[in-house]
DNA sequence: CGGATTTGATAACAAATGTTATTGCCCGTG
DNA sequence: CACGGGCAATAACATTTGTTATCAAATCCG
């Protein structure tokens, strides 16, 4: 069994077996949607195999904003809360092997989660994170160059720079395509 | 008294003098440093009267990273939360009057309302609010031309374009001054 | 294996944005 | 009132970044 969780989030014991089998293995090749642009999120998914990207249209372009990783977690995440239609669609890069729980079960659980303190503030916690991030994403939008911003990619997720085709990665830093080459080539002469 | 969270916040009844006892009130001048960058975070602010901006240095060029007005809450956020030195500065843009509490009492009053579920909840969706605004700013940082996010300024927070002088906006935005003088005057001139 | 598609590099030109310098206005303070 | 500092507009020039087009290499698929 797939058990990305077990220490991290989910109670030891007696609990653990109902709550794992809310989740459903499915394998998917590259290129599938998993949640289109404007349809309303219900289910999370997490990454046993393979490599996801949520974007989004803006006018006729695709913009990559994330990336997710073997045992990542992926959803678009307002849509899920809220209820909302979704502004980004969830995609595969890669093929690969993707666990998925339904919204209904995921609240139960978060419901049961919420009443054991220690668990509660590892939540708040982790929402807190996800905010902090998002923060200092916004900063480094603003006050790093596209270059800079590249380099910050390849020092904190080299896995993106490996996997990832470039022009995802170019959409991801906001810049085109023919940019991206021009920054790669003006660090390797740099480097030599 | 001054009371905007009353409703929004906390508890009514007898709970409620012995939170509000725990806020300060002080008036400043404009352009009062309130925390320094590097300094780590014990106070939560909230605005009675004034504005402040929290901002970093990049490189000797300072980048206001958000605005706040009237009935608004400021803190270092994550120098608050997490007991490291503060990326940002607070600083008061007008002459105001601020309240402010210390964490431990803070922290104190987090913990009681984590007990009563509807706070609870309540706590715990401010925090995804905030994260969901933080992914909002990141995207449209990536999406949207200066120009553009200039317009969203002045849709979604007009208050900021009357009160705030023009540079802070434009370390705002990410753009030098001269380019958002620009700005303006091409939309001014479309206008006609 | 061979053709089609995807991916990445580069050149040439266009548009956006930054830098520096100058000017003028407004406003607070002595 | 005069003066200085903060603020905003504009011009001239430099740099960055986008667009379009072309080509080559890699990869997928029948």
């Amino acid at each position: 069994m797939f058990t990305p969780f077990r220490n991290k989030f989910l109670p030891e014991g007696d609990k653990w077996d109902s709550y794992v089998n809310c989740f459903k293995r499915i394998e998917v090749p590259a290129k599938t949607i998993l949640l289109k642009e404007g349809e309303i999120s219900k289910k999370m998914f997490l990454i046993e195999k393979g490599c996801i990207r949520v974007w989004y249209n803006n006018n006729g372009k695709d913009i990559t904003s994330q990336f997710f990783f073997e045992n990542e977690m992926v959803s678009s995440i307002e849509s899920f809360r809220k209820g909302i239609p979704s502004l980004t669609a969830i995609e595969t890069i890669e093929p690969g092997i993707i666990w998925w729980i339904h919204k209904k079960d995921l609240n139960r659980i978060i419901e049961e989660i919420k009443e054991i303190p220690r668990l509660r503030d590892m939540f708040i916690n982790t929402i807190f994170e996800r905010a902090f991030d998002y923060m200092k994403y916004f900063f480094s939008a603003i006050k790093d160059t596209p270059q800079q911003r590249y380099l910050n990619l390849i020092k904190e997720r080299p896995e993106v720079i490996k996997r990832v085709p470039q022009h995802y990665i170019a959409s991801y830093l906001g810049i085109s395509t023919v940019h991206l080459s021009r920054i790669k080539s003006k660090l390797a002469k740099a480097k030599q």
